[in-house]
RNA sequence: GGGAGCUUAGCUCAGCUGGGAGAGCAUCUGCCUUACAAGCAGGGGGUCACAGGUUCGAGCCCUGUAGUUCCCACCA
């Protein structure tokens, strides 16, 4: 034998060999122009900002099972790749990077900036590439695309310019968020929302020439310093001589007005709130409505500016403080109250978010939401399971304009171009020498970029090279038809996605959403980097290889839910794929030099064959139709069943005893063992595409790629349900003598004496062989009706047969009959139970046809058994 | 405050439109039976969270309760 064939599977010896074959031979590439029914995804593009994780492994793998499967179905596929620049996350990085060189981003500047951050782009691309090849993807690396690339930008411009044109797109002075640390807004999905302890503060406010005062309650007392009034209800009655009155606030004593706004809740803290528009989202709407002036207090390093006064220059925290302290000397903070509340954290580096009032950019919600919303509605789009609609929903409906600049350098630039002379700005494709308004040249590029979600979001037709809309591959591949991604990303992306692509491309971007949940380490704690659980797919790929991840992936996963990582499965994963290697060793060596091409022909095939070809069928039909439906890990059960079970444990034990009888010089018939095999490998390949493609190699050619092949198809011809139903019972008889043998803990040297009775005399002595080798028996004695009794021996009593064990001085003779007598009791309530179901009118006459003949059947079943004992019983 | 998921064997989880509960791991027993000890044969182990309801029939559908996880909103 030239090639090896080791006993144990190591995948480090051909994976990696295989995906070099694969992409040689071209199989993953999307076709133009072709006759072919097109199936095509967009690979949610990992961020640059590092390597890839266990979640990205479960996004990638489930897409690759569906263009694997669809390219076998005989799909034109095409899955495009690409990576995002991520620009907050990635420009943390570079910052962090230059940090250890003692640098900031502004002392080398914006240009050096950017280069630094292109390098960085190409270093991770490249790694997460190796990275997606060791998993196995099956996606067109020729369609590679990257969010920044000169290209895409393009989309990014139009997609802009298209919005701006619309009035969709604005610049305004909002609440925004603002992260001190990124040093940037972000939008309201990057605000993540946690419960914080913390204390409420009661202050005096007291109320301009008077010795009265009013007592407002507040977390923030280092803010008072810009507020503008203070508010209570207007049914407020223990306020009502109030409302009109000036109030100086505290330390500063600035003079502001007691007004009143149904915002105000009377029930929480003291019923009178500060107004502080500058600094919190529902004040500023009452700042709005009252006509308030808005005072920002906040410098853009997080410090108190002059509006505190003598507190000016303070860090947040060190001014609450100082401020808390200075109202207690005044005497004017009545008390402190401990209280857990809600507190905004940056989604990138989870430090607190300020609301600071601030000139952004946003994107006008009302216009584009009614679309993507009613193209779930009516079904356009589906999400699977569908709760997530509900989800998606509740957020498009309640969407808020989107702020989408950052005042950051690494990401797309905003086409704008303000006029230094009269202030006007302009939006252009390209940059304008001349203001189009005064004509002056006096012109200031927009330094802000933009989202970075904003360019992800048209990620399904910007790959396709949109705005070209006569692009061919845009014309083959656009709409996409499944989309593939975790429930984290629904608001970020799919949502976005869904309206910008509506609006740019007037088609919905996909049909389908497959969404999935996150992998959890073996505690059900989230992996995170934060929190070093995280375990590297890469490494468990060195450790167990691809398949075995995958084959794991895809078994744990299911409709949405969580799936918790272990070890303990990855191995029984690896064994399955150790398992499979070795049955297809085992054919590999009976068929040394032989050919391993196979035709079937029906009239040659024995009562085994037309059992395990039935069970293939079914599974077939099963597997397909569990892929069709996204029940990925419904599929890999079955799959897992029957390469175990009803191949390697029952169909090629069975065949060894078939090769230990063949008859001198007498031609062994490979062809059932080898299509079965065949449909194994190509079944399995969506799956575990490695193994099954380096099996593949090994039997049906050195250059057959499996992807190229045809899905096995469920053959009408090969189905034998009566025969498979006849072998099951022959299965059953062998079961029957291992368990009796088990349980009596008899040695295999000390074969059995057997008699096996049965009206199916036929159909079970055909097997006798089978029944002799797998049931460890010396000799079978079949009888279609056994009349005398028997005397010293076992008997095992089937509903369609009898088996009598002769065993000297083995058999406890008041035991056995005791053990039937039991049985017999059991079978008698049982029975009953049965009859009275089959008495019920209700059920005869409401329940189907089918059902009510089952139960009878059954019944009939249970009596002939027990009829059976009560011959073995002597009773009758 | 609103919404969603989960609760099934010791553990991790399946169980598709209702028709008498399964897998992997763990455990126990016996086996190196030459494809595989990453294995083979066999066993034990479940009031399907609880309470009602619909139904001839409920792990599955409906209502409620409890525990748990998560998402959204947010009152200073």
């Amino acid at each position: 034998m030239k090639e090896e064939f080791k006993t144990k599977y190591n995948p480090k010896e051909f994976e990696e060999k295989v995906y070099e074959k694969w992409l040689k031979s071209c199989c993953f590439k999307g076709e133009l122009k072709s006759l072919k029914e097109k199936f095509s995804m967009v690979m949610p593009p990992p961020n640059i900002t590092g390597k890839l994780h266990m979640g990205h492994a479960l996004d990638e793998v489930l897409q690759d099972i569906l263009i694997r499967f669809k390219k076998m179905k005989g799909f034109n596929v095409l899955w495009a790749p690409g990576v995002d620049h991520a620009s907050i996350a990635t420009e943390a990085k570079i910052v962090e990077q230059l940090k250890k060189e003692g640098l900031t981003k502004e002392e080398i500047g914006k240009k050096e900036f950017l280069k630094r951050a292109m390098e960085w782009k190409e270093n991770y691309e490249e790694n997460i590439v190796n990275q997606l090849k060791k998993l196995g993807v099956g996606c067109d690396w020729f369609k590679k695309r990257f969010t920044m690339d000169d290209e895409y930008g393009k989309a990014v411009l139009e997609f802009f310019l298209r919005l701006y044109k619309d009035g969709l797109i604005y610049r305004g002075e909002r609440i925004i968020n603002w992260c001190y640390c990124c040093k940037t807004s972000i939008s309201d999905v990057e605000v993540k929302y946690e419960e914080e302890k913390g204390k409420l503060y009661y202050v005096k406010y007291y109320l301009k020439d008077e010795k009265n005062f009013i007592l407002i309650a507040t977390t923030r007392p280092e803010t008072i310093f810009a507020d503008v009034a203070v508010a209570v209800n207007p049914c407020d009655e223990r306020f009502k001589n109030f409302v009109g009155k000036t109030v100086l606030v505290p330390i500063i004593n600035k003079k502001i007005p007691i007004i009143k706004d149904s915002y105000v809740d009377m029930e929480f803290g003291t019923g009178a709130v500060k107004i502080t528009p500058g600094h919190d989202v529902n004040d500023f709407e009452v700042g709005k409505r009252h006509n308030l002036k808005i005072i920002n207090l906040f410098d853009e390093n997080a410090r108190l500016n002059s509006v505190a006064g003598e507190f000016e220059g303070l860090g947040l925290k060190e001014a609450r403080k100082k401020v808390v302290l200075k109202l207690k000397e005044l005497g004017l903070l009545l008390k402190e109250e401990e209280i857990t509340h809600n507190v905004g954290h940056c989604h990138r580096c989870s430090k607190t978010i300020e609301p600071i009032f601030s000139m952004q950019w946003f994107v006008n919600m009302e216009k584009l939401k009614e679309p993507a919303l009613n193209a779930v509605r009516n079904g356009e789009i589906k999400f699977v399971p569908k709760r997530f609609e509900k989800i998606y929903f509740n957020w498009m409906e309640n969407v808020k304009d989107w702020c989408i600049s950052r005042q950051l350098w690494w990401g797309h630039g905003i086409p704008a171009y303000y006029c230094l002379e009269c202030g006007h700005i302009n939006v252009k494709r390209e940059e304008p020498q001349n203001c189009e308004k005064c004509g002056s040249s006096n012109l200031k590029k927009e330094e802000d970029t933009l989202d970075t979600w904003f360019s992800s979001a048209l990620w399904p037709y910007a790959v396709f090279n949109w705005p070209n809309e006569e692009d061919e591959y845009y014309k083959t591949f656009y709409p996409t038809n499944v989309l593939v991604t975790g429930y984290d990303i629904i608001f970020f992306w799919v949502a976005r996605m869904i309206f910008s692509g509506l609006y740019n491309t007037k088609k919905v971007p996909f049909k389908t959403v497959l969404i999935h949940g996150l992998v959890r380490d073996e505690n059900g704690v989230k992996m995170s980097k934060s929190l070093g659980n995280g375990i590297d797919p890469i490494e468990v790929i060195e450790n167990y290889g691809a398949d075995a991840l995958r084959f794991t992936l895809a078994n744990g996963v299911n409709a949405g839910n969580d799936l918790r990582y272990s070890e303990k499965k990855l191995i029984a994963g690896r064994n399955f794929a150790n398992k499979l290697w070795n049955a297809a060793r085992f054919i590999f060596m009976q068929t040394l030099g032989e050919e391993k091409s196979f035709s079937l022909k029906i009239k040659e095939l024995n009562v085994e064959d037309m059992w395990v070809l039935n069970e293939l069928n079914k599974l077939i039909k099963e597997v397909t139709k569990n892929i069709e439906e996204f029940e990925i890990s419904v599929a890999t059960d079955k799959l897992y069943f029957f390469v175990w079970d009803v191949f390697c444990d029952w169909y090629i034990e069975i065949f060894k005893i078939r090769l230990k009888f063949k008859e001198e010089g007498e031609k062994v018939n490979f062809n059932v063992i080898l299509y079965v095999l065949n449909c194994v490998l190509k079944l399995l390949h969506p799956f575990m595409p490695f193994i099954t493609q380096e099996l593949y190699f090994k039997f049906f050619g050195k250059e057959e790629i499996i992807l190229n092949g045809n899905w096995p198809e469920a053959k009408e011809e090969l189905n034998f349900k009566e025969e498979a139903k006849a072998f099951e019972n022959v299965i059953l008889i062998i079961k029957q003598l291992r368990n009796f043998r088990a349980e009596q803990n008899i040695p295999k040297k000390n074969k059995f004496n057997v008699l096996i009775e049965t009206k199916n005399l036929e159909e079970i002595k055909r097997c006798e062989e089978l029944i002799l080798e797998l049931g460890v028996c010396e000799k079978i004695e079949f009888k279609e009706k056994q009349n005398e009794e028997i005397a010293n021996c076992k008997r095992i009593v089937l509903n369609f047969a009898v088996i009598y064990i002769f065993l000297e001085g083995l058999v406890d003779k008041e035991k056995e009959k005791e053990k039937l007598l039991k049985e017999k009791e059991y079978l008698k309530k049982e029975i009953a139970l049965f009859e009275k179901k089959l008495s019920n009118e209700n059920f005869l006459n409401k329940a189907p046809k089918e059902v009510v003949n089952k139960e009878k059947e059954k019944l009939e079943l249970k009596k002939e058994k027990l009829e059976k004992i009560n011959v073995s019983l002597g009773l009758n």
